[in-house]
DNA sequence: GCTATAAATAGACAACCATCTATAAACCAA
DNA sequence: TTGGTTTATAGATGGTTGTCTATTTATAGC
């Protein structure tokens, strides 16, 4: 996944050929699902925006009206793709964004 | 949808204060569902290795080995954001790629 | 008008997903 | 160990979606 998706279409020879290969399709479709959820996209913009640009579940739920296992659901979604990281610190795990993991969306599209 | 996905976080206050927007976030979670689907992204491909940057609709069933109206489904959804634009021109409808739409979604994640 | 081709629509169906409640697991402090 | 707090998991449910077949609409040429 380290060109975009535009030069990607290139790799073919001809306007007839082959595809995008469909793993690697599904791959990055997989990342983009990870984002395109208005929640998930409230929940990096919390983070992102938070004191040391992490935040605890606990702190998720009131801004965003949600139970805790639905944030707990979508968290674990955004972890699946390395979007978000976490890190235990006694009883709280604080969860903060993976810009590598950011970035590479952008080249996706740049 | 003119700031990106982080900077968008910085207009509230403190960490506990609103969250983004919620029809902002499904106005973007609605874009991104467009391309977050790996049929989809295949298409996309195609459309901009083809000669002149364009395809209709009859040349991407066959090597997608999908029928004509899943394609016709996709190439709807992808119309609907403004991803893609269609042009007849006699009996064949010729579909390119919106590019300023395709650099807005990087945007989001610059 | 008739026929052929391209694209869109309608309707059906299976798979997926966001959310909830209820419960369990992990951790800390007495 | 007991109790309190935070996070994860299990299971259920309603809504969404990708795909198909069948049909309709639109265009071109005879």
């Amino acid at each position: 996944m380290n060109k975009n998706l535009l030069t990607l279409a290139d790799c073919a020879p001809s306007s007839t050929a082959e595809p995008m290969a469909r793993a690697k399709a599904e791959d990055i479709s997989a990342l983009l699902k990870a984002v395109a959820d208005p929640t998930r996209l409230q929940i990096l913009a919390l983070i992102a925006k938070a004191d040391l640009q992490e935040s605890c579940a606990c702190d998720l739920t009131g801004p965003l009206g949600l139970s805790q296992p639905t944030i707990s659901h979508h968290l674990k979604k955004l972890a699946e793709v390395e979007l978000v990281e976490k890190q235990r610190r006694g009883t709280w795990i604080w969860y903060s964004l993976n810009k590598t993991r950011w970035s590479q969306i952008a080249q996706l599209f740049a």
